[in-house]
DNA sequence: GAGCACTGC
């Protein structure tokens, strides 16, 4: 690889056919050559090593992965806990915006030797790992404690919180914060902010304090870690509530919860009068829902003068925070990250799987042990790149050490992803290549440097097509900088960075808020029925254009969830508190009112839940497809709605696990996913039950089974959703939108793939290579235009 | 005849 500085040029693109040592270059990285950051980082005082897992983790959101999954881990493997060098907080004071040191506090770490435990026999304990199935998470973590045995652990855990950085300003942050109705709080990854500022509040507030994380596992692990500190149970004094688990108690006085579900705790009770504090974490990554929390509770600020907001943030993009809260001051802590060094590209490369395999090469040829975390936009470059090395592997010179490429992305199944966290032989080094869910989601342990193609996926939705795209696009720098920084967790380490630095000049600060590029139709349900009228002057965060917010105002009116005046209609005020996209709460009200509740609530439920019907391998494909056209009758004729009613009635009628966990695999379906859409099936059960008030809504349909179900009331009841998804087929077997006469073809994983069809209607049309509608049925034109008398009415009022 | 980043209720 030709980094900047080096002469060396990329000759030939990385094939099977080019001579290995083409490739197999010494490393050539410019250590000279850094950005303004890096040495700007040089500077600062190099930190001692640290490596107390257990308070950098709580900071960042360990994922599930399988619970299937036991590493075994060897016995006499000591993890030797330091604890960090003295650290300063900083705080930029709302009067002058000057940064301010904090008075600075020596300290001197006590050494902390933690061994893992073992059975008594010797051998080493099984360690189950991240589950995301909390019933078992809990198991695993083993026996509740006795009171006792929790207030010894919460004495011990309060030597190694004592070390932290937060802990030494602890003071100086509590009589900031009693100040200030609203706090800005920037704090680096492992500062220990998100679980130490809200015990510190603790003692000082009458009611209870609620903290908001945007994924579920993260805020289950900082509730079960602060239980442990503050010396609770957990659900008593601390707890947390996500979906299909919730563990709190009158009692709890601490929460950890999603931010979707506060914000259904909003929709239930605008004022939440149950908290006197609420902290928001993680408001730097911007997810439409964090979004919109903030602009709630500055509304609601006006309301309830006793009432502290606290906004955390991982990024320096506080003064967009603070401006929104009427200049809110800002406060500043620092974390324990170490230094990593960035190396860029002289020039910038066509072919970023070829540069990736490349540098891959150089850097296990050259660098030190440590592991490498590959960061490409999708699943393609990934696949090819893992594909690559394994061939490659074997013929690499025997001094480096061998390498083991692991792929990770979201969609890949739970065990392989788990590979990741499995410790490998000596002389082995992992190289991890992944998408964004390595950014923030998974943190890989081990990891020493990073490459970045400095790209990733997005997906934009025009609302004036009613489509979405999926785009590779270069990240931010905040991006760039959180991808680098997954090399310093545990030591200092490297990221090489598979673009010019003039390129990285050129990316935006901060990564676009996820909300001016979604579909709003759902977030503006909810404001409807917060009662908000004025749904274009809203204190939006970041406003999601009018255009955006007027199309999704006439998809509400269009499901009949607004009047023609824009008031929220009964049946509006029911589609939000269902836990779904407006349109399938539609359908469900539909299906109530036209019989086919029982049915139409199994497919939404099979739709809410991602990587359910998986691509088989290559090799297996044309098998499993067959299989699966043979199995579902009604899918093969109907489409991929009634493929999913079927495929579960199938799953339900196994009697044990084992053999619905066989018949997944057979199928390339998700056996874990049939298992969340039992749960999705269970609560949108419930909340229908509680919606008509008939405690007997399924009673029936459990006794009698499977009674023959009405095809045409189910597809009718889907087209009051999805009237503007529908499609006319053309003599060319091609389909025409009805809604914009755009060409769009049948999604080439549809049950209904190849085959002809009066009309089509689709959940969803992605535009990658073309237009593609995936989750396709077929449908009667008579049906169509029956639907469409509404929809034509409506586009007359609108 | 294609291949989709990541979350949440």
């Amino acid at each position: 690889m030709s980094w900047k500085g080096n002469n060396q040029k990329l000759h030939t693109k990385f094939e099977d056919d080019v001579p290995k040592n083409e490739v197999l270059n010494t490393p050539e990285y410019n250590d000279e050559v850094t950005s303004t950051e890096v040495n700007k980082s040089k500077k600062r005082k190099r930190k001692k090593k640290t490596s107390n897992d257990l308070e950098a983790k709580d900071q960042e959101n360990q994922t599930n992965i399988s619970k299937d999954v036991n590493i075994e881990i060897s016995n006499g493997n000591d993890l030797t806990v330091e604890s960090p060098n003295s650290k300063q907080v900083k705080s930029i004071d709302q009067e002058d915006r000057k940064i301010h040191k904090l008075p600075k506090v020596n300290n001197k770490k006590p050494k902390i030797s933690t061994k893992l435990k073992t059975n008594g026999n010797g051998k080493p304990k099984t360690v189950n790992f991240f589950s995301d199935d909390e019933e078992e998470q809990r198991d695993g973590r083993g026996i509740e404690l006795s009171k006792e045995s929790r207030i010894l652990k919460s004495k011990q855990l309060l030597k190694i919180r004592e070390t932290l950085p937060i802990y030494k300003s602890k003071d100086e942050i509590i009589s900031k914060l009693q100040k200030e109705r609203v706090t800005i709080l920037i704090g680096e990854t492992g500062s220990g902010k998100s679980t130490q500022i809200p015990q510190f509040l603790l003692p000082l507030n009458k009611k209870s304090i609620a903290v908001t994380q945007p994924r579920r596992v993260a805020a289950i692990n900082l509730a079960t870690r602060v239980a442990e500190e503050a010396g609770s149970a957990l659900g008593d004094k601390v707890g947390y509530s996500v979906r299909f688990d919730n563990k709190t108690t009158h009692h709890t006085k601490l929460k950890y919860l999603t931010d979707g579900m506060l914000l259904r705790e909003l929709m239930v009770q605008s004022s939440l009068p149950e908290y006197s504090t609420i902290i928001i974490d993680e408001a730097h990554e911007r997810t439409v829902l964090t979004d919109l929390l903030m602009g709630f509770l500055k509304e609601l600020l006006t309301k309830r003068n006793d009432l502290k907001l606290i906004i955390m943030s991982a990024t320096l993009d506080a003064e967009k925070f603070s401006k929104f809260y009427n200049d809110a001051q800002i406060l500043y802590v620092e974390g324990k990250m170490y230094n990593v060094d960035r190396l860029y590209l002289g020039e910038p490369v066509e072919d970023i799987v070829d540069a990736s395999i490349k540098s891959i090469v150089q850097v296990n040829n050259g660098e030190l042990e440590g592991d490498i975390l590959v960061f490409l936009p999708g699943q393609e470059e990934i696949d090819k790149c893992v594909g690559l090395l394994e061939r490659i592997a074997p013929g690499l010179p025997r001094e480096a050490p061998l390498i083991v490429p692991l792929p990770l992305y979201a969609a890949l199944p739970p065990v392989e992803q788990a590979k990741v966290f499995l410790p490998l032989k000596a002389r082995r080094r992992k190289v991890i290549l992944a998408t964004n869910i390595a950014e923030t989601s998974i943190t890989v342990p081990g990891v020493r440097y990073v490459i970045d193609s400095g790209l990733r996926k997005v997906k934009v939705w025009r609302h004036q097509l009613g489509l979405s795209t999926l785009l590779t696009a270069p990240v931010s720098k905040a991006s760039s900088t959180q991808r680098a920084g997954r090399a310093g967790r545990e030591r200092e380490g490297k990221a090489f960075r598979l673009y010019t630095e003039d390129d990285y000049g050129k990316l935006p600060n901060q990564t676009e808020p996820e909300i001016s590029r979604s579909n709003v139709t759902s977030p503006v349900l909810m404001l409807k029925r917060a009662g908000i009228d004025d749904i274009l002057n809203w204190s939006w965060l970041e406003h999601p254009g009018q255009e955006s917010l007027l199309s999704s105002l006439t998809q509400l009116y269009q499901i009949k969830a607004l009047d023609d005046q824009g008031k929220i209609t009964k049946l509006g005020l029911q589609m939000a508190i269902l836990p779904l996209e407006p349109q399938l709460s539609a359908i469900l009200l539909n299906a109530y009112e036209t019989g086919c509740l029982t049915q139409v609530v199994d497919i939404v439920s099979c739709l809410s839940v991602d990587n359910l019907v998986m691509n088989p391998q290559s090799e297996s494909r044309d098998e499993v497809n067959e299989k699966r056209l043979s199995l579902c009758i009604l899918g093969s004729k109907y489409g991929d709605l009634l493929m999913l009613k079927e495929l579960l009635d199938f799953y339900i009628q196994f009697d044990n696990s084992r053999e619905r966990q066989q018949w997944c695999k057979e199928l390339s379906l998700s056996f874990r996913g049939f298992k969340n859409v039992l749960r999705v099936r269970n609560q949108i059960r419930q909340y229908m039950i509680m919606l008509t008030k008939d405690q007997h809504l399924f009673d029936e349909d459990e006794e009698i089974g499977n009674k023959p179900m009405d095809i045409s009331s189910v597809l009718k009841a889907f087209l009051i959703g999805f009237v503007s998804n529908t499609a006319i087929g053309m003599p060319d077997r091609s389909y025409r939108t009805t809604a914009s006469g755009q060409l769009i073809s049948v999604h080439p994983s549809s049950m209904i793939f190849g085959k002809k069809a009066d009309a089509i209607m689709y959940t969803d049309y992605v535009y990658t290579t073309k237009g593609y509608a995936r989750n396709v049925s077929v449908i009667d034109l008579s049906m169509l235009q029956e639907a469409g008398s509404h929809l034509l009415a409506s586009k007359t009022k609108v």
